[in-house]
Parts: structure tokens; sequence; C-alpha cells
DNA sequence: GTAGGGTTAG
């Protein structure tokens, strides 16, 4: 067949050629641009050749904008330009490169760039090294204090520039020094500043700020709704998106993004399928983070496959897109899906990063598949790059640990090449609990109390073992100990939503308007239990009490009130949906299977570590977690 | 024709 040949047609407006720029075109298709652009005469125009460096240097053409810049006797706005592209580009490192090889001296918007620069830099220090091997911290202050010298620093650009930047590299005395020397903030500075103040940790001060703000626009709103998802308060971020709405300011992408983030962070699918047939509705492309987070939010809801469709349809997946794709894999226990769709990732050439690997590792954990798991961490490194961070080696020894080889655990831990960090006991803890190893659980707890360890799940997990044990001196100290250093046990909460209302409930708590229906369904949930054969495991209630109080602490946790108030609410053949904040414990486990069975339902439970499908008496871990 | 809000893990 003969190859078609490719017609030279220039574009009517240039400005069409931009776009197809910024979509990172093959090399042949940018020589035939370049060759248009040249013969066309509209390289000559300052302006223009600005707008296609810019869009060039954010595509993956780099150099090819380099190779442009002196073909004319470029202005200092054209070097902004790609000063500019480059802070908001990939590699923001080289903003820097760009900024000392300026042939004029820099203006204002020059340090706005190099601000911004800055802040990308320090935002994905924690995912990755930085380049030019240098404190984000460092690199934060000369930046400033360059800016100071060449007397731009009290630019507004550069000032609300500089709060983010701050609050990026989390230096909160900075972050108010610099907002403080704002002699009248506007709009934009006081938005940044309150998203500075919420990625601080301190959501208060921020909402105060949002209250006192004269006029808020989208991006006030959104920055606000988000400062509650980090903080983990996603319910008071829904309740914000309602008022945004009901004040009529514009919902944009970003927004989206966050609504969506918490309905994954509460497990509420209704509230997420309103968001997505919400973005249908309004014909939204689905970018790679709006995709992404609708992915994510499929997934945390334990709705694997329309997840998994999601992914499909982004067309532009980034490296976010694939880790949380892997990530929804691994926590629903779908190890080999989780392994082939790795290697999918590998040959699309897509470089995976740390975060990648413990979504990989979590999956091989999840399903067992401990030779594969051990070739992937060994690729890390030798493969793709990749320096293993503690959690790394935790997932190994959790690997390791769960599939009941211990000694290879230890011996990985004995081998590693760092101090092992508190994860790394953790999990020899939990694998030394599910295999009823006591000494090796003490060992591992020894070594966590000797890290003045506040981690709560692992005192209640030795608190296990030695219970499963009846060792009720040793579940009596755990106790003490745990009085002595103030750890606080987080109380365990389930929740479930019910058309589009979330129900929280604790363990005993009948505070629910709905109570006395609850305790009918659950006397009878029992009794149908009983006729089945099934006993309560009582072993692993935290104290020694008498066996009858044991049974019925046990029968109130707060995963079965939820179970119980499921069944009455929603219609037989609908699956019922849980979100644990904790993990569940194993008697839990065993009567939500056998509820599943003898009430003929689905039960979707998330827990603080993953996901259990209950089906026909079985679960999708295979009780292996 | 230059600012502020967004996605993966924990």
């Amino acid at each position: 067949m003969q190859p078609r040949r490719r017609r030279l047609v220039p574009p009517r407006d240039p400005a069409t050629l931009l776009p197809s720029l910024a979509a990172a075109p093959s090399q042949s298709r940018l020589r035939e641009i370049h060759a248009h652009l040249l013969v066309s005469g509209r390289l000559a125009s300052y302006s223009y050749l600005a707008a296609v460096i810019a869009s060039l240097a954010s595509s993956k053409h780099l150099s090819y904008a380099r190779l442009l810049l002196p073909q004319r006797p470029a202005t200092l706005f054209v070097h902004n330009s790609l000063i500019r592209a480059l802070a908001r580009g990939p590699r923001p490192h080289l903003t820097f490169a760009a900024f000392r090889e300026l042939p004029f001296a820099p203006d204002h918007n020059s340090f706005t760039s190099l601000v911004r620069a800055a802040t990308s830099l320090a935002a994905a220090a924690s995912v990755k090294p930085v380049p030019p091997d240098v404190g984000v911290d460092l690199l934060a202050g000369s930046v400033h204090a360059a800016a100071l010298r060449h007397g731009h620093a009290a630019y507004p650009h550069v000032q609300s520039g500089a709060v983010s930047m701050y609050a990026a590299v989390g230096d909160v005395r900075a972050v108010r020094a610099a907002f403080a020397d704002i002699a009248s903030p506007d709009m934009v500075c006081v938005t940044a500043m309150l998203g500075a103040l919420s990625a601080g940790g301190d959501v208060v001060s921020a909402r105060k700020l949002f209250d006192g703000m004269p006029q808020r626009d989208h991006v006030a709103w959104s920055a606000m709704i988000t400062g509650y998802v980090h903080a983990g308060r996603s319910r008071e971020a829904l309740g914000l998106f309602d008022e945004m709405q009901k004040a009529g300011a514009a919902v944009s992408e970003a927004t989206l993004v966050s609504v969506l983030t918490a309905c994954a962070q509460m497990g509420t699918l209704e509230r997420g399928m309103w968001v997505h047939s919400y973005v249908r509705s309004c014909r939204m492309r689905l970018s790679a983070t709006l995709g992404t987070a609708l992915l994510d939010m499929y997934s945390k809801c334990g709705f694997v496959s329309m997840a998994m469709q999601v992914f499909e349809i982004i067309s532009d997946k980034s490296i976010y897109t694939w880790t949380s794709a892997l990530s929804g894999l691994a926590m629903n226990g779908m190890g080999k899906e989780c392994l082939d769709l790795f290697k999918r990732m590998e040959d699309a050439k897509v470089q995976p990063n740390a975060v990648t690997f413990v979504a990989v590792l979590r999956g091989c954990s999840m399903a067992g598949l401990v030779d594969e798991g051990r070739t992937c961490f060994d690729s890390m490194k030798h493969k793709h790059g990749v320096d293993p961070w503690p959690k790394h080696y935790g997932c190994m020894v959790d690997l390791y640990g769960r599939a009941g080889r211990l000694d290879d655990a230890v011996d990985f831990i004995h081998a590693m090449p760092v101090e092992p960090h508190e994860g790394v006991w953790a999990a020899l803890l939990n694998a030394s609990r599910i295999h009823n190893r006591v000494e090796l659980g003490k060992y591992a707890m020894d070594k966590l109390m000797v890290m003045e360890s506040k981690n709560c799940p692992a005192h209640v997990l030795l608190s296990n073992i030695y219970a499963n044990s009846q060792n009720w001196k040793g579940v009596s100290r755990v106790r003490d100990v745990m009085k002595a250093k103030g750890v606080t046990k987080v109380p365990g909460c389930s929740a479930i939503e019910v058309y589009g209302m979330v129900h929280e409930f604790f363990v005993g708590s009948k505070s629910h308007p709905r109570y006395s229906e609850i305790e009918t369904m659950l006397a009878e949930m029992n009794h149908r239990l009983r006729l089945q054969g099934y006993a309560a495991n009582t072993k692993e209630v935290l104290f020694d009490i008498e066996e009858e109080e044991k049974e019925s602490a046990i029968s109130l946790h707060s995963e079965k009130l939820a179970l119980a108030f499921g069944l009455i609410t929603l219609p037989e053949g609908t699956a019922i949906r849980i979100m644990k904040n904790l993990r569940v414990c194993k008697d839990c486990h065993d009567y939500t299977k056998l509820i599943s069975k003898v009430f003929d339902r689905e039960i979707v439970m998330r827990d603080r570590n993953r996901f259990h499908h209950f089906k026909h008496g079985g679960c999708s871990c295979r009780d292996y977690w």
C-alpha cells in the first residue's frame, strides 16, 4: 500500500497552531509546523514567537523552543514567556537555568515565574528528589532574597506567590511573614493565604479568613473546599460545596476534583455518581486530573469495574492516573490485575514513581503474590531508578509476613540497608498476629516501644496477640502502657450511605433515630446466624471480661449496626456498602460473610486498609488480611 | 500579556 502523503496546507489562523504545539506533536509534525511558521513569516512577530516558545516549552520540545530563541533578537517578554512556560511545565528546575541565561535584567514578571517554579519544585520534592540538589526551603529563601535585591519583591504577584511558595515548603512562619508584608491583600492574595493556612493544617484560621472575605469567586470557594478535604473533613467540604452552588458561584473543574476527593474519602458513591453525571451533562472533557479524581472515587467506593471503565476513556493518562488505577486494584484485592496493569504501564513507557510502587507492592501483598512482589521490589531501583522509601520496606515485610514466610520477613529486615522504621516493625507485628507467633510479636513490639511509638493500631495488635493466647496479664500491661504514653484510641466508626444521606455508627451507640428498628434487626440477624451454627469469636476483644459481656460488646461493633441499618433501609438486590475507619475485626468479618449468605446480599466493606467484597458467604480477601 | 484553588500513597 502506498503511504499517504501529507498535504502542506498552512492554517488560516495562526492561533490554531498553538494547541497542536502544546499537545506535544511528533518530530516530523513539528518540523512541518516550523516550516509553515518560517514561510508565512510569523516567527518575525515577537508576540507570536513568544506564544510558540511558551507552547513548545510546556510540551516535550524544550530544546526546540530554545532553538527558536536566538532566531530573532528576542525581547525580555519573549524570554519571560519561556521562563513562565518552564515554571508551569513538568520540569520546573529548568526555569533557573533559563533565568541565569537572561540577556536582560529580570523584571517583576521574571520573578513571578521564578517563585512559581520554586513552588512547583517544593510540591514535587515529596515524591522525587529535586534535580538541582538543593533543599527546597533554601531555594525558596534565595528566590525571595533575589527578588528583594532586584527590587521586585513588593510586586503583588510576587508577594502572593511567596505566600504559596513558603506554604509549599512547609514554612508556616515564613507564610505568615510574607502575608503580613502585603499592605492591602486583594481577593487573590487572601485566597493564596487561606490555601497556605489549610495546607499547614490550620483550617480554622483559613475558614475565618474565608468568612471575612468581602467577596469570593469560585477559586476562593474551591480553595476552602480543598482545605477541608485535606484536613479529612470531607463532610464539611461537601456542605460548603452545597453552599457554593446556592451562592451561584461558577463550578470549575478544580472544584469538582476536590468534591470527588471528598466523596472518595467518605465513600459516598451516590454523590460521586452525581458529580459524574454533572460532568457528563456539562460535556466537560475528562482531563487527566478530573478523570483521575473520578476513577479514584469509584475505586474508593469499591466500584472497581466503573473505575476501570473511567480509566480506559481518559485519553492523556498521567502518572497519577496510572498510579490511582493500580492502587484501586490493589485495595480491592485484585493483585493479578494490578500486576497486569503495571505491565501495560511499562509497555506504554510511562515512568513509574515511588508512589506507583507502593500501589503495586500493596497489590502483591493483598493477593499473596510473594515472588512477583519481590521481583517488582528489585526492579524498582535497577530497572526504574526509583529509590525505595521506608514504606516500600514495610510493604515487603508485609508481603512476606502475611504469606506466612515470617523467617523471610525477618531476614529481609536484617538485610535492610537502612535502619528499619516504625512501619516495618508494625508489619512484622501484624504478621505475627495473623500467624499466632507470640514471641515474634513481642520482639516486634519491643522494637516499636524503643521508638516511643504512639502507634495505636500497633498496641491494639499486640493486645490482640495476647488475647488470642489467653494472656490477660499481657493484655492489661498493654493497656497500662497505652495509658502511660497517652496513646489515644480512635473510636471505631462505620458509615453507610442511604439515599444520599450518610449515617454514622459508633461502637454500641444507640443514638440513631431508628435505633429500635436496628435493635430488632440485630436480634433477627443473630437469631438466623445462630441457626447456621455461628458462635461469636470473642478472642480479639481488648479486655478480659466475662464471656457473656464480651459477646454483647462484640455484637455492638459499629459495622454490625451499619449492616443492620442497611438491611432495614436498602431494597433487596442492592449491595450494602459500609465504610469503616479502622480495620474490621475477625469476628465482624466472619459475621458479615455469613450475613451475605443468609440474607443473600452483596456487602462491600471498606476498612482502613482495603476492601472486602462479601458474597454468598465468602469474601474477596479470601480471609487473607 | 504573565498571580490564587485541583488528581496517586500515608
